[in-house]
RNA sequence: GGGCAGGUACCCAAGUGGCCAAAGGGGGCAGACUGUAAAUCUGUUGCCAUCGGCUUCCAAGGUUCGAAUCCUUGCCUGCCCA
């Protein structure tokens, strides 16, 4: 096989689209013929602070073309977070600071790394060409695509029709993002499928700017743990690289059959009708381990899958509780007795005692394994004994007595 | 600049003077069940509390015994006309 065609099949790996097909190949052969590794851009929103497993699809196709010995770009649009990206968005983002926003690169920045080659990888800001762009230069790039074209884009279709309120600024969100294609001189731009119309911006403005167009490559967006909106910090369905072990596995084994199916497809290189044969429960806990396993190393990934089976399949009080509590006898009533919505919220594992009184009505508290249920009882608590508390369906505390 | 329609709890959305802490749906939480924190079913979902009380319906004022509902002003959004 040719070093081309090894290249083409590895970059083709679980693509949806490449625009243009043949401008890859004819920039490939080139980039092999002239010893010039090609230009890979990939853009992130420094919106989120917490990388997530949505955003490694496209950092794995990144690390395809460092491995095929490409210049990666990961650009962190600091600038363009300041405006917040309307892509899908049914409403105005609301703009972030620029201290935060910075604070917030710097998060991405140090787990990046955690896939890719920090020695092969260039990290740009665009900052560092929009903020000092003339007002001229702006109008200039605003005067390169219209309104009619913008309104083209479903999302702000839609809002249009639905009479909901855009912003100008909202329509500068992809000029600048083509322009920081324009300013990279990118050959090839990599994005999820949402971020098509952006993506395309790229191309269209680097041919008004007098620059050969780049390659744009979508890749699948991955759901979040929901199982239907996009993995997303804003929605909540996320898991993060950074979460803990235990927080990872949980939100893992909580996701449905069918969404294990495609985190197994997107994910990891395992063999997927092996996987439907296999017992789903277990097939999660695999799937599960795996990436605990590649994000926070075996030990963790063991340990985790142990504390899960004890905390939800045994339903046995964990080694680790959520929280531990002291009390001391000025929390008691007369020096001896706590009422049981009192003892739950000294855990402040529930927002207010409303919720607390409502949990132990539903049955949702335990105290040493007994059920709790009625919500006027008290407790009379020893000194220096412990009590172990399981509140609700997944939370944990241990509430001493202190003298 | 003129005309019109809107702003309700985490989100969507009903409610147009008392029966409204506010229908319904989504989401969340809990219980049952299970193969798991999946699916399904049921309950619950402002705060504090024993009855009961307290603070909410964009904001500030006003009318009224009584307002999410009426009036005034302001802020915000959309549409139409210029």
């Amino acid at each position: 096989m040719s070093e081309l065609s090894r290249q083409l099949d590895l970059i083709h790996r679980g693509v949806v689209d490449v625009i243009q097909e043949v401008e890859l190949e004819s920039k490939l052969a080139r980039a092999l013929k002239e010893h010039r590794p090609l230009r890979v851009k990939a853009g992130f929103d420094p919106t989120a602070p917490d990388l997530h497993l949505g955003h490694t699809v496209l950092i794995h196709k990144l690390k395809h073309f460092q491995e095929l010995g490409h210049q990666v770009i990961f650009l962190i649009g600091d600038f363009t977070g300041m405006i917040g990206d309307p892509t899908g968005q049914s409403e105005t983002r609301v703009a972030l600071s620029k201290e935060k926003v910075l604070e917030n690169a710097k998060t991405y920045e140090r787990q990046i790394f955690k896939i890719l080659d920090p020695a092969k990888t260039v990290v740009e800001f665009n900052s560092r060409w929009m903020s000092t762009m003339t007002a001229e230069a702006l109008i200039h790039l605003s005067a390169q695509y219209s309104v009619a074209r913008m309104l083209e884009r479903d999302d702000f279709r839609k809002r249009y029709a639905e009479q909901k309120p855009i912003s100008i600024h909202e329509f500068m969100y992809p000029l600048v993002q083509g322009y920081d294609s324009v300013a990279l001189k990118s050959d090839v731009e990599l994005g999820g499928t949402d971020q098509k119309f952006n993506l395309l911006m790229g191309r269209e403005l680097q041919r008004d700017y007098g620059q050969e167009p780049q390659v744009v490559i979508t890749m699948p967006l991955l759901e979040g743990t929901d199982g239907v909106k996009k993995m997303s910090k804003s929605v909540g369905n996320y898991i993060a690289l950074e979460d803990a072990p235990n927080d990872m596995f949980g939100k893992l084994m909580s996701i449905s059959d069918s969404l294990m199916l495609r985190y197994y497809e997107l994910l990891t290189t395992e063999d997927l009708s092996g996987v439907r044969a296999a017992h789903p429960m277990e097939a999660k806990q695999t799937l599960a381990a795996l990436i605990v396993n590649r994000y926070h190393g075996a030990e963790a990934g063991q340990q985790a899958k142990a504390v899960f089976q004890q905390k939800f399949q045994e339903r046995e009080f964990p080694s680790e509780p959520d929280v531990h509590v002291t009390l001391t006898l000025a929390d008691l009533r007369e020096g001896q007795t706590i009422s049981l919505v009192d003892l739950v919220a000294k855990t402040k594992l529930v927002p207010s005692k409303s919720e607390a009184r409502r949990l132990i009505i539903q049955g949702g508290l335990e105290i040493d394994e007994q059920k709790q249920s009625d919500a006027n009882a008290v407790l009379t608590m020893v000194t220096g004994r412990s009590y172990r508390l399981k509140i609700g369906r997944r939370k944990f505390a241990l509430v001493e007595l202190k003298a």
